[in-house]
RNA sequence: GGCGCCAUCGUCUAGAGGCCCAGGACGCCGCCCUUUCAAGGCGGAGAUCGCGGGUUCGAAUCCCGCUGGCGCUACCA
């Protein structure tokens, strides 16, 4: 039997990080096995139906290069991949239960059932249908209001009143449930569509899946579910309940943590594979002592026997040092092409375009072991291609000649001179004028290279000194250390 | 209120009775390298394995209880 996953996402926002590990996880378990996994949008809820976020869905999982072999956009043998296109399909599930005694209609109008979990609240009871409906004379009551008041009935489960209902998760092992807990849930809503625990199985089972991966705040439910199979002689997939990613105050990873988005991690410049790498080890580990992992070894090595049970807390400080890694692995050409669509989008329109290539690939192996997200790539090396920079005084003088600025400005001039005076202009070249100049002139060398530094580049911060000041060019270098000078 | 899930350094985790007075990684702190910042190298602090009982010659690992955190309790997923 070949394995098939899905990932069932709903079309209500944005994609969550939380929610593409799942996919991660699916993905990682058809590829491991061989199999296939498949991508279905579930739109049952029509309240928070936003359309534009199944584009989100497939350009995110493109993005972090999970690729589905059947539903989005490909279609496949299965489909169609959207509940809201399957009507029919839970509606003559529906019926089957009804006409099986395993489902009843109820006619109770939203307010009454309101009005019956506000009395529970009171007792505090806990809230939960009353299953007025469940007998006939409740129900015909029930109808004769809600043909007066002119509203459709759903279709609830008839959920036994009594003993147990197991399941096997394949994380959490054996898990059992009292009947007496679950109350008649609903099956299809009076607006015709099905709700979640009712479609997903008829188009798992439609569809062939063999694994079901969800978050383990379904563990609640997955009973109810367990009888929805039973009643409709659907053979039970193989579950798994995924940990949860949490916030760092141990609460759900949400906006005012930061960035949920796949979409934000993308902006601040992660790489998909450093972020495929740190989903993947969000619940899941190889082994004792690896994290930096291909995703050929995620794919070889991957299973659900070492997916872990306890919540996991989303630590971004691990995921930018990650990102570093990758960007500090990632083959020259690859890196060149990188760097160029980050400049071309941070560095000002003042700045011609194209972007010359040649140019990035020079300074791409100064910047690369310094940067830890793309978007701080414009900030480390804008000054090689800008005509000038404008570094303030306060820069210029730093902590060394903060009160003595005129020494400063000897000390620019000289450099000025001394460079002028070089003769191949190399690195290694600059480096020397520059060392005897600062020998002969009493002054730390540090000192003096910090003052040229911040001439050259406008910044404090910049890659190595010299090979930068090589690649901006002897002309560029003279004309900023003048200005500089000028301004002190 | 009811039901449920989870519980090893701050964080991610390894660990499936002796290899563990608990290993790796991020972060943090030192030192080295060094023209800044990184990267890199070396070293360090950091976990009475939530608590209490058992079982066993021996428990982070098995059992029970407790506590804590979290989740579910919708005609949402």
């Amino acid at each position: 039997m070949t394995v098939r996953t899905r990932y069932a996402p709903s079309p209500t926002g944005v994609p969550h990080v939380g929610n593409i590990r799942t996919a991660l996880f699916d993905y990682l378990l058809a590829r491991h096995f061989g199999g296939q996994f498949i991508v279905r949008i579930e739109d049952t809820d029509r309240q928070r139906y936003v359309p534009e976020s199944v584009a989100g869905i497939a350009e995110s999982l493109r993005w972090l290069g999970l690729e589905w072999d059947e539903g989005l956009d490909k279609g496949g043998p299965y489909g169609p991949y959207v509940q809201s296109e399957r009507l029919t399909a839970y509606r003559a599930a529906a019926d089957r239960l009804l006409a099986q005694g395993d489902a009843y209609a109820c006619w109770c109008s939203a307010q009454r059932l309101e009005e019956v979990r506000a009395e529970q609240a009171r007792r505090k009871q806990p809230p939960r249908y009353d299953r007025r409906c469940r007998d006939a004379a409740g129900s015909a009551a029930a109808r004769r209001e809600a043909e007066a008041e002119g509203h459709s009935p759903v279709v609830r489960f008839k959920t036994p009143l009594e003993g147990t209902v197991s399941l096997d998760d394949a994380i959490h092992g054996p898990l059992t449930f009292d009947l007496s807990t679950i109350d008649d849930f609903v099956l299809l809503k009076s607006d015709g569509f099905p709700v979640y625990a009712l479609a997903y199985i008829v188009d798992d089972e439609a569809m062939r899946i063999t694994h079901v991966l969800r978050g383990d705040e379904w563990i609640p439910s997955a009973p109810r579910h367990v009888l929805v199979y039973r009643a409709l002689g659907v053979e039970i997939p193989v579950i798994a309940h995924l940990p949860r990613i949490l916030g760092p105050d141990g609460a759900k990873l949400s906006k005012r943590h930061g960035a949920t988005s796949v979409f934000e991690y993308r902006e601040q410049g992660y790489l998909p594979d450093a972020l495929f790498n740190f989903l993947g080890l969000i619940g899941w580990s190889l082994d004792d002592k690896t994290d930096i992992i291909s995703r050929e070894q995620f794919i070889e090595r991957f299973t659900l026997d070492r997916v872990v049970k306890s919540p996991a807390v989303f630590n971004v400080d691990k995921l930018t040092w990650m990102n570093g890694v990758y960007i500090r692995e990632m083959p020259e050409a690859r890196l060149v092409e990188t760097f160029t669509e980050w400049l071309d989008r941070g560095l000002p329109s003042s700045v011609a375009r194209p972007l010359d290539r040649a140019l990035v690939g020079r300074i791409a192996p100064l910047v690369r072991e310094r940067v830890k997200l793309l978007s701080e790539v414009t900030g480390y090396c804008d000054f090689f291609f800008m005509d000038a920079v404008s570094p303030s005084a306060d820069d210029l003088l730093g902590n060394a000649f903060a009160s003595k600025p005129a020494d400063a400005k000897a000390a620019l001039e000289r450099a000025t001179d001394a460079l002028e005076a070089v003769g191949a202009w190399t690195h290694d070249e600059i480096e020397v004028a520059l060392r005897a100049l600062g020998a002969q002139s009493g002054m730390k060398a540090g000192d003096l290279f910090s003052l040229v530094r911040v001439a050259v580049t406008g910044r404090r911060v910049t890659p190595p000194l010299f090979e930068s000041m090589e690649i901006v060019g002897r002309e560029r270098c003279i004309g900023r250390l003048r200005a500089a000078a000028a301004l002190l």
